[in-house]
RNA sequence: GCCGGAGUGGCGGAAUUGGCAGACGCGCCGGAUUCAAAAUCCGGUGGCCGCAAGGCUGUGUGGGUUCGAGUCCCACCUCCGGUACCA
């Protein structure tokens, strides 16, 4: 019996593609490029999940359907090999991480191979081959070359950067480090994750709670000298390039919220001598607001200046460098005691949640520049260090979190803007025991009372600013970007620190040369922690540590860099894998740059993304790129859930309990209604029944049961292997199934049911062309050298113009419904003509490519049905000779009619009328109103 | 709390953007084929009422706009995802 069966076919054409080179990228891109890209995969030890095929398969439909349209197409794959979870097995079995990553991603490459994308294979690249991160540190230096010019708003040559004149006469290590201040890649003091009891420093992603992970060891915040890359000098042009790109609004928003423009006014409060306030007021008169601060007063940031009247404290972070000199000797020890307190706190435990404030009086006061009135200084550990100025002025009376700050230490609250009248808080806002933080007319605010805020705004900030007391200012909540690990397993720095005779760090630093690029790894005796805040690569013998350049000597910086770095520039480098003098052939950049659709998970949305963005406008300012924005379109895939699951729950008795009963206690536990916890139990399908909105017990309807997808997890054991998928139903059905589930940026939840689904759907296109009866693989006894009918036609026809536009618009389950619709049409056919099946496979053979070869064959074709050209619709077949129209009578479906497609506005509306089931409903009553649209119905208004 | 996204049959999902709700698939029911089964093929399948013809009702809830609303507007509910004091 010639059956379909793919796990013969399939392999078969793999082979025969890769032997063929059928999706080598053309060396001379025709009229028409297309860049297809995947984010490319971690190569974990689990091998592919099927989350990662469908966004795989999406662009591999893409890709194809375009080559059929006779567009050149770039669709390459490639691996993000560095990362953590690499580095642990290593320093668990002593294996060297490129062993297991290697191993790695070879499983990977198989399973891809296995699924039949039609990447090219050629232009593989590994963020872990030294050929790939040669250039990785390449772009570092490139990044350590450059300044930002805020003027010109763009990165130019540190050679270039103007020196103050002062600075030039200090000497050349003078300019050096002024130089070393101004890098993209630069390098600052920042805390890290210390685990004394591990003897290592841990990732964020490693410390829950303040401990490790691994051991649960307690985790201290220790500041280590770090490499960080200036993206907030980028922010702007960040957030102007988003507005051009073809990317989900979604995405779009929350990179803007992530970088966070705010404007505001920068305001300075006095805290001198009181004697000496005047001098300094006038000073400030005469010179304006200064770029510098000093002791002598305290610099804010607020976004509502219009507020300043009622600034009735401040508050300052516990880092804050002018802390010391604002505390007085009587509030030193409680300054002190809580400052450290607030260091032992991590980011997060700062920052969590709903906490209640907590805060000291530094003793000092300062003098609200608007008002002359003197308002107390705090410290407290709601306001943040690294935004604005570290320092705040606070306005309980419109500021949530300064108004729960001010009734937890009893200061005093000052409304300065009148809430509408009809505020239902308005007198406790009044009295000053609500807190109002939207706008309206300014009240208690002298010569600025009952203007609007906007107004008032900026009528505050000019008046200061003309004191030379304030300016406007802009903030943003991006940071700059910590970019060194203490790790092992990721790309060495190309960094030099010198060092004088007594082996001592001199402070001086110079890059790698060019052409002593990359700097490899070091071969290490074992990964093991060696127990002190370092890098791992401190570790590495002196030969490796130690370096002599130009009778100089140096260390190597040992830090590695974070796992971004690869991914941030991947997309470049398949554009010229192989190129040994540069990062791209500038050429073939602007060729194929930029990526023309970019497929991944929303998780990225965020960092990957901006990061990215980052890298190539630097690289873009400095001329070696041609466009300034990588990602034309960007489309997110949605995740797979595991199968639909019934969860009940039991007692303690083991009684059921009904899930409208179960609530979560304070810890998050799931409880009865008597505040014992509850175990869950899964059910299988046959013991559930619906009832109203949900499910419920079949034997006890009364109780309730939870039914839901999960996210896949190894834990939860619902993870659906694509090994075991496309050994069961092959590699096109599982394709199909993954395309057909719903719309590619939807979640949805994996039915392996569904898988059998599709499957039999290729089995019937099988069917359709291969004689199922016959002993030997012949064509179906209706196969048929006749043209099409015209119910043929219009179908084939109808079927071209339904993909063609869905595969454009990425709508492949439609398409896939369509392409079904079709089969079914012809196996119920007796004569199936043989142009219809063939044109029909050339549809089919972006999404099930394996079986379209084989088929194609089959009908005699010649050649990988892959250079087949994509069939044109023919619009005239489309045309029906006539179409049913409903009649509505007051806006319901009453009565069907049967008219000529091309039937005029006045006949259809006359051909309704006499209809006699219209004329039935109508006899004795009068239409009032008749809409008619020619094509689509009539609706009669009567009464 | 805030920000996104989504609520349509037993299930996954369609619906030319305001014009026949439920395409296509799964599941289920019935029939054909078979000694029997699998496979295959044909038909049915939102709910309620009715022997039937047919009628009523129906896209999370409540209101509104319209000849006509799954689609637009207002208010709310639920679920999923993200985020967390950014002054």
């Amino acid at each position: 019996m010639p059956r379909y069966n793919p796990s013969e076919l399939e392999p078969r054409w793999q082979a025969y593609w890769e032997e063929n080179a059928t999706f080598r990228t053309p060396d001379e891109p025709g009229e028409k490029k297309r860049y297809i890209l995947d984010m490319f995969p971690y190569p974990s030890g689990d091998g592919l999940h099927v989350g990662h095929p469908e966004g795989y398969t999406a662009t591999d439909i893409v890709a194809r359907f375009a080559r059929a349209r006779g567009e050149s197409v770039l669709h390459p794959m490639g691996f993000d090999a560095f990362g953590l979870p690499a580095e642990e097995h290593a320093i668990k079995t002593g294996e060297h991480p490129r062993v297991q990553t290697q191993r790695n991603i070879d499983n990977f490459t198989r399973q891809l191979k296995m699924l039949g994308f039609s990447y090219d294979w050629d232009r593989v690249v590994s963020t872990t081959d030294e050929d790939y991160f040669r250039w990785t540190q390449w772009i570092f230096l490139v990044l350590y070359d450059t300044w930002f010019d805020e003027d010109a708003q763009a990165g130019r040559p540190i050679a270039e950067l103007p020196i103050p004149a002062e600075v030039e006469a200090e000497g050349s290590d003078a300019v050096c480090k002024y130089q070393d201040k101004h890098r993209l890649a630069y390098q600052d003091d920042a805390l890290v994750n210390w685990c004394p009891a591990l003897g290592t420093v841990l990732a964020n992603e490693e410390v829950q709670d303040g401990r490790s992970d691994r051991g649960d060891h307690p985790v201290k915040r220790i500041p280590l000298r770090q490499w960080m890359l200036r993206i907030t000098s980028y922010a702007e042009r960040l957030l102007d390039g988003l507005d051009d790109l073809d990317w989900p609004a979604g995405i779009k928003k929350l990179q803007r919220d992530w970088i966070g423009r705010s404007t505001g006014a920068e305001v300075d409060f006095y805290v001198g001598e009181d004697a000496s306030r005047q001098q300094w007021l006038d000073s400030r008169q005469d010179g304006g607001f200064p770029a510098a601060t000093d002791s002598s007063f305290l610099r804010v940031y607020t976004t509502r200046p219009d507020t300043l009247y009622g600034a009735t404290y401040m508050v300052v972070s516990p880092e804050h460098e002018m802390l010391g000199e604002l505390t007085t000797s009587e509030q030193a020890d409680a300054v002190q005691a809580y400052c450290e307190k607030a260091s032992f706190k991590s980011d997060r435990e700062r920052t969590d949640g709903d906490r209640a404030k907590t805060g000291v009086f530094t003793g000092s006061h300062a003098i609200n520049p608007v008002n002359g009135q003197p308002v107390p200084i705090w410290v407290a550990d709601y306001v943040l260090a690294g935004y604005g100025t570290g320092a705040i002025m606070a306005v309980p009376a419109h500021d949530d979190r300064d108004f729960e700050f001010a009734k937890q230490f009893d200061l005093s609250v000052v409304p300065v803007v009148n809430p509408p009248d009809d505020h239902p808080q308005r007198d406790e806002i009044l009295s000053g025991n609500a807190c109002f933080a939207s706008e309206g007319n300014a009240i208690n605010s002298g010569e600025f009372d009952g203007q609007e805020t906007q107004a008032v705004k900026t009528a505050v900030t000019a008046m200061l600013n003309e004191a030379g007391l304030a300016a406007v200012a802009v903030n943003y909540k991006l940071r700059d970007w910590l970019f060194s690990r203490q790790r092992f397993w990721g790309e060495p720095f190309p960094i030099l620190h010198e060092i004088d005779e007594q082996g001592e760090l001199t402070g001086m630093k110079r890059a790698v040369p060019d052409s002593e690029l990359p700097v490899r790894l070091p071969e290490l005796e074992d990964f093991k922690p060696h127990g002190r805040p370092e890098p791992p690569l401190a570790k590495a013998d002196d030969d490796w540590l130690y370096v002599t350049l130009d009778g100089k000597r140096y260390r190597r910086e040992t830090n590695t860099m974070p796992q971004w770095a690869g991914s941030c520039w991947y997309y470049l480098r398949y554009i010229d894998p192989q190129n040994q003098q540069a990062m791209i052939d500038p050429t073939r950049e602007q060729t194929w740059m930029p990526v023309d659709l970019y497929v991944g998970g929303a998780e990225h949305a965020v960092l990957h993304l901006l990061y990215s963005r980052f890298w190539h406008k630097v690289l873009y300012d400095r001329g070696h790129l041609s466009c300034p924005e990588p990602f034309a379109k960007l489309v997110n895939q949605g995740m797979i859930l595991g199968e639909v699951e019934f969860t009940g729950y039991q007692s303690s008795t083991g009684e059921p309990v009904s899930s409208s009963q179960v609530k979560r206690d304070a810890e998050g536990e799931r409880v009865g209604p008597d505040g014992v916890p509850v175990t869950m139990i899964k059910l299988a399908e046959e013991e559930v029944s619906k009832q109203g909105d949900g499910f419920v017990l079949k034997d006890d309807p009364n109780v309730r049961i939870d039914s839901r997808a999960f996210k896949m997890s190894k834990s939860r054991g619902n993870v659906v292997n694509p090994d075991e998928v496309v050994r069961e139903y092959g590699a096109d059905s599982l394709r199909l199934y993954e395309m057909f589930m719903g719309p590619l940026e939807a979640t949805k939840p994996w039915a392996m049911t569904g898988v059998g689904g599709v499957r039999n759907f290729l089995d019937r296109v099988w069917r359709m062309i291969v004689e199922p009866k016959a002993d030997e693989l012949v064509l179906a006894a209706a196969m048929s050298d006749e043209p099409c009918d015209a119910d043929q036609k219009r179908m084939l026809h109808a079927t071209i113009k339904k993909v063609t536009e869905d595969t454009e618009a990425l709508s492949f389950n439609t398409a896939i419904a369509r392409m079904m619709e079709f089969t079914n049409f012809f196996t119920r056919a007796d004569q199936r003509p043989r142009e219809a099946m063939q044109q029909f496979l050339v549809l089919l053979n972006p999404y099930a490519p394996h079986i379209a070869e084989e088929l194609w064959q089959v009908l005699g074709g010649n050649g990988s049905i892959s250079h087949q050209p994509w069939p044109q619709w023919d619009a005239d077949a489309l045309v029906e000779a006539s179409i049913e129209v409903p009649v509505q009578i007051n806006g319901k479906v009453k009565a069907k009619i049967q008219v000529a497609s091309e039937i005029s506005k006045e006949d259809l509306e006359q051909a309704a009328l006499q209809d006699p089931k219209v004329e039935s409903l109508i006899a004795d009553r009068t239409i009032v109103k008749r809409i008619v649209v020619p094509g689509r119905l009539v609706n009669l208004v009567v009464k």
